[in-house]
Formats: structure tokens, C-alpha cells, sequence
RNA sequence: UCCCCGGUAGCUCAACAGGCAGAGCAGCCGGCUGUUAACCGGCGGGUUGGAGGUUCGAGUCCUCCCCGGGGAGCCA
């Protein structure tokens, strides 16, 4: 009988068994008549131990033959051995066969360091790595816990339009495309649509990509990244607040209790991760402002004095989050902007008319902004008032007003970005890493 | 768009104040039965991003261009 094909992330459970493992050769070390070969094959890194003394000349032979990055189908016996290494590692396979399928020759990444440009222009060929492996991994159960969490909680995933008509949304800029002569553009959110969504569902979520004309060069932005933006009917601003962090740590539990291998990959600890439970940290604006301004006072160097004083009414800087992301162990919502640097749709504290009902959450250990949400608008003549106090072609927006005209109820949603999410979580330098194909001012290839 | 930094062997980098362009890794050959980016010995490998200039002499200094990287603004 065959031996079955095994997923070397189930190794545990084909201990003494003979098994087939296809993948490909990660890395192999010579000992003259022994020969370790790690070989992963998407799920995991399994070593196979050729030994002269234990396997036929050609089986031996091919250990010999086969290159780095070759694929390679090995069949042997499975078992336990703590000197093993490898993803999960601890379980090694003893060879009795191995069938070279395509012999691959100079491979170009070694198993030394790189440059970002080199690695960048081989991308296609750096995912098998094991950082990046772990890092994909990783964002895939950050996806799915986003869904899980939401579908659960009675939220209707309802996707949102990429092409739009016109460039309405009107804050940053937009990718333009040409349709036959005519202008669309990419969207850079499904916000609005997300509102007319609410309406007739009560709770959705849209999740998709978006994209961002902008000449940005930093470790935080790409042109195109993954959004989710979730919107709720009859709901507050308070009430968004909960729902935003018990989304955001579910997440970092389900990445915890099933990405185990892959965070020791990235040798990320998970300490700052486990701290990770509601309720999170509110500040006010006001009182993140202070705060800088103190830090500013108490700095003794006068580049970082600079970067962290602000003015009632100025928005954060880069360095300003960064400062107030690092006060934290959790992450920590800054509340109530002054309605001039935020968004038009954004509904005004009764209270303070000045400042809006908002929040962006930022990530612990310098990780900055990852939501960005608020309570809307949902008065018609306010929200009509804002559009034309905001230069936006109004005719562009009656079946957005249409949405205060016909059962207008209380309404916030936020937009959680998955980049900068799986960034965090797996500690990342830059948000390259976090997509698989990142698009960069100057990099949309490969 | 602006500010800063870089481009030398397949890769990562060195080369004092302008004076013979070098090392590690990878590759190839040989050795080694428990390696963890193995180790040891040997071998091959160069239009110093491009163009022009200064100089007896330029990888090194100057001008322009090209290509990257980091940051700012803006934001997820």
C-alpha cells in the first residue's frame, strides 16, 4: 500500500508511520555519508535524515543531487527526535526514497542576509522563505478571525463597489481609470455604500481592497491595501468603541492560539500580544494633546522636542501617534478630534460642536493608527450643510442624503486596515512584508 | 513633492587623506554519521549604476542623469 501523503504540519499525528512529503528542498546539510535535507511543502519545514548505512545508492544519490529550492517527493518513516529542526520540528523522517521532480539550479536567494531592493525585485521567489511563510500564514488567520468574528456577531458581509463614477469621496487622491474615454477611479473606501448597506441589513461589513494615489514612502503605506469596514445601524459612538475592541482582540487571541509556530518563526513575543483584552484605553484628543505637550517639555533633545509639540486643532503627525502608541500596553483609542481635520460625514459632539464624535485606535509598541472610525451624521440639513461647507459637488450626493431622508436612524462604522494589523501582530520593520505583493511608490512589480 | 542616505563579484559588504579592487557567503571539487545560516581544505568569479570633468593617476573629488532605500506631509 502507498504511503499516504502527509502535510508536515500534522506530523504529530504519523508518528511510526510511513508517509510521502512533496515539497521542496529549503535547505540541506552534508555530512559525507549523512545527509539532512529540510524540505517544506507550504504547511511546514519537516527534516528527512539520509543515511548511506540505511537507504539504497540512488535514494542516497538523489540526497546528493538535489539543490536548494528542487522539488522533491520523499517517502519514509516518521519519527520523534528533539535534535530535529523545522516548523513544527521536534519529528524528522527517515528516508527510504526521494524522487527529484524538477532539479532546480542557481537558486537566488541563499540562506544569508539580503538587501530590501534585491529581495523586493525576487519577491515571487522570497515568499518561500520562512519568515515571509509565517508571516502570510499569520495574515490569513487574521482574515479569517475578522470574518468569524463579524459573521458571528450578526454582521452581513455586503461588498462595496472598486470603481466608482465619480471622485466624490473626496479626501485623498485617487487612482483614475480610463473606461472607453470616460473617468472612473478606484475606490479608497467602501464607506459610503457600507451607509446605504445599513439600511437595509442593520449590520455590515465590507472587506476588500483599497487604493491610494499617494506619493507616500514610509513603512506604514502602500498603494493598494486590505480594509475591512464594518457599519452599524442604531448604533453610537460608545457602543462602536466595543465593537472595535472586541473585534480587534479576538483577533490577536485566534492568531495566538493557532499561529504558535508561525509567531516563533518571527521569534515575536507574544507578551505585549497576550495584554491584548478589552476594555482598551480612551483618551480624548484634549487630553493626548496635553500629554505631547508634556512629553515635549520633558524631552531633552530638541528634535524630539519639535516633533511632539502640538496646537489644539493640528492633526497627529507620524511621531505624535508613535509617541502615544508607545505610552500604552494596549492599544488606545484617541477620541474626539476637532471637526477640521476630520472627515465631513463625521457627527459633532452635542456638547462641543467643535469636535466630532470620532476615534482612531493606535497599536501598542509604536505601531501607530490601524482603525479609523466615527459616528455619522444623520441629520439632513447638517449633513448637507457640511457637504457645502467641505467644496463637495452636492448633486454627487443626493442618494447619500437620501439616506437621512428615508428612515434616518443613528449610525458609526470604522475601517480596520489588515496590513497594518498583521504588522503589528507579527512585529514587522515595514508593511512590505504583510502583503504578499506589496504596491509602493516605484515597486508594482513583480 | 521635499529632506537625508546609498549603488563595488550571483548575494552581503570592505578598500585610510586620490596610489596594485578585497573578504565572507553562494557555486564547483574533496573530507566528515546528528547537522540547526554546520564545519575544514582547494578552485573560478569585476565595464566599481551611466555620461562628462579635475588630476601624472579616480571606486574615492566635481557636475548632470538613472535606479533604490529611509523619513516628512496624507492616511488604514
Amino acid at each position: 500500500m502507498a504511503a499516504p501523503i502527509m502535510r508536515v504540519e500534522r506530523i504529530a499525528d504519523y508518528v511510526g508511520q510511513e508517509v510521502t512529503v512533496q515539497g521542496w528542498l529549503y535547505n540541506k546539510t552534508d555530512k559525507g555519508r549523512l545527509y539532512f535535507l529540510l524540505v517544506r511543502d507550504g504547511t511546514g519545514i519537516v527534516q528527512c535524515v539520509v543515511s548511506m548505512r540505511d537507504v539504497p545508492p540512488e535514494t542516497f544519490e538523489a540526497a546528493r543531487r538535489v539543490t536548494q529550492e528542487s522539488s522533491l517527493i520523499v517517502t519514509g518513516t516518521v519519527r520523534q527526535d528533539a535534535r530535529a529542526p523545522g516548523v513544527p520540528g521536534g519529528y524528522e523522517i527517515a528516508a527510504r526514497e526521494i524522487h527529484i521532480v524538477q532539479l532546480a539550479q542557481d537558486y537566488p536567494i541563499g540562506p544569508k542576509e539580503h538587501g530590501v531592493e534585491f529581495l523586493l525585485d525576487h519577491r515571487h521567489l522570497w515568499l518561500r522563505s520562512s519568515r515571509q511563510w509565517a508571516i502570510q500564514r499569520i495574515r490569513a488567520t487574521v482574515i479569517r478571525a475578522i470574518r468569524d468574528w463579524l459573521d458571528g456577531q450578526g454582521f452581513l458581509n455586503v461588498d462595496t463597489p472598486l470603481l466608482t463614477g465619480t471622485a466624490a469621496e473626496g479626501t485623498t487622491t485617487l487612482f483614475p481609470v480610463d473606461y472607453f474615454g470616460e473617468r472612473l477611479y478606484l475606490a479608497q473606501t467602501g464607506q459610503l455604500y457600507n451607509e446605504a448597506n445599513i439600511f437595509a441589513f442593520g449590520r455590515v461589513y465590507c472587506f476588500g481592497p483599497a487604493f491610494r494615489a499617494e506619493r507616500s514612502k514610509t513603512r506604514r503605506h502602500l498603494l493598494e491595501f486590505w480594509m475591512v469596514e464594518p457599519e452599524m445601524a442604531f448604533c453610537t459612538f460608545e457602543e462602536m468603541l466595543e465593537i472595535a475592541e472586541q473585534l480587534v482582540s479576538y483577533v490577536v487571541a485566534r492568531v495566538l492560539e493557532e499561529r504558535r509556530n508561525e509567531l516563533r518563526v518571527l521569534e515575536r513575543n507574544t507578551a505585549p500580544l497576550e495584554k491584548v483584552t478589552p476594555p482598551f484605553p480612551r483618551i480624548s484628543y484634549d487630553e493626548a494633546v496635553r500629554l505631547l505637550n508634556e512629553w515635549a517639555e520633558e524631552a531633552t533633545d530638541p528634535e524630539q522636542k519639535a516633533a511632539l509639540r502640538i496646537e489644539w486643532g493640528d492633526d497627529f503627525g507620524a511621531p505624535h501617534e508613535t509617541a502615544l502608541s508607545l505610552h500604552f500596553e494596549k492599544p488606545v483609542f484617541v477620541t474626539h478630534y476637532p471637526a477640521v481635520v476630520k472627515a465631513f460625514y463625521m457627527q459633532p459632539d452635542p456638547q462641543r460642536p467643535e469636535v466630532v464624535r470620532c476615534a482612531d485606535l493606535l497599536a501598542p509598541e509604536g505601531y501607530g493608527e490601524i482603525i479609523g472610525g466615527s459616528e455619522r451624521i444623520a441629520d439632513y440639513d447638517l449633513l448637507l450643510q457640511r457637504i457645502r461647507e467641505h467644496n463637495l459637488p452636492v448633486e454627487e450626493y443626493q442618494w447619500y442624503l437620501d439616506l437621512r431622508r428615508y428612515g434616518s436612524v443613528p449610525h458609526s462604522g470604522f475601517g480596520l486596515g489588515i496590513e497594518r494589523t498583521v504588522a503589528w501582530i507579527c512585529h514587522l520593520d515595514h508593511i512590505r512584508e504583510a502583503i504578499a505583493f506589496p504596491r509602493m511608490l516605484y515597486r508594482y512589480r513583480p
